[in-house]
DNA sequence: AGGTCTGGTTGTATAGTACAACTTAAAGGG
DNA sequence: CCCTTTAAGTTGTACTATACAACCAGACCT
């Protein structure tokens, strides 16, 4: 007997439940990279590199926030930069192997975790909430 | 054509994408209360009150991290203590009435920004994705 | 050339968090 | 009954992530 209301209050709570362990649950499940950091990383392997202004503009931090990351990640040896052909002003950031192999291995770990947890749901299931999470993802504005 | 793995992925980098805008997100929507003070407030709320340690074994927040929230929440008028008619230790934490005023405001906000949000799914759709959040989360261990 | 825009770093401040040390009170075992 | 142990909470300290503002240096545009 679904109800509207009732729904999108459920879909609030478990969402903001869901929001509020994330983090730390990143961090127990691999203390080596913070959740940002491993999107950081994952996405520079995803574009094969790119300056540090697309990971603000893409994630919504700070570039003194990105700036900062990045050199930690980089003090970690897990990421490179490069001069930026045309425009000295830049640089852009790849990752060095070390950084490619530890994120290959956090990203192990967190499929495995997720297969683990998603093991007795069945293939139509699972293909419904990866299509409601991507359709719910995409319905925010840039601001949330 | 639903393949398990491809939605496995797909979840982990849709969930991966929310919970890294969340924090941020509830921030811009309610400046006044960050998402754990929130969540907190909902809890006493919803247990009519509780002590300190019993938000911290809720949440997995360390006691001092709890105190400092509770302390905060105070200040702000929002929450007081309660003398533990059993336990000289203890503190029973209730909402003030103005801290369940904020609380409702808060929470009206929140419900509209996701009902609007939310204002283009039908009424199944959005009770399967309650269903599957409702699933995914249970399946946590309460250590992630 | 001069003014403006863009990429990035650094200074400073704040929030949230943990861990450890401590205080006070309750509980349990001789 | 006292003494040890356990539980509730606070406080000191430290660290991470974050933002904003000030700044520097290179690029771009008349």
């Amino acid at each position: 007997m679904p109800d509207r209301d009732a729904s999108v209050e459920t879909i609030q709570r478990e969402l903001t439940a869901f929001a509020r362990r994330a983090r730390a649950a990143a961090a127990r499940m691999h203390p080596e990279l913070s959740l940002v950091s491993f999107t950081l990383l994952a996405h520079l392997e995803d574009r094969g590199g790119c300056r540090a202004t697309d990971l603000a503009a893409h994630y919504l931090l700070d570039k003194s926030t990105v700036s900062r990351q990045i050199a930690a990640l980089e003090r970690l040896g897990l990421v490179e930069r490069r001069p930026a052909p045309e425009d000295q002003r830049a640089q852009v950031l790849h990752l060095t192997p070390r950084g490619a192999g530890t994120l290959a291995q956090v990203t192990a770990n967190r499929r495995a975790a997720f297969r683990e947890r998603l093991a007795d749901w069945d293939e139509a299931d699972l293909d419904r909430f990866a299509g409601y999470l991507l359709r719910y993802n995409a319905s925010a504005g840039p601001l949330d």
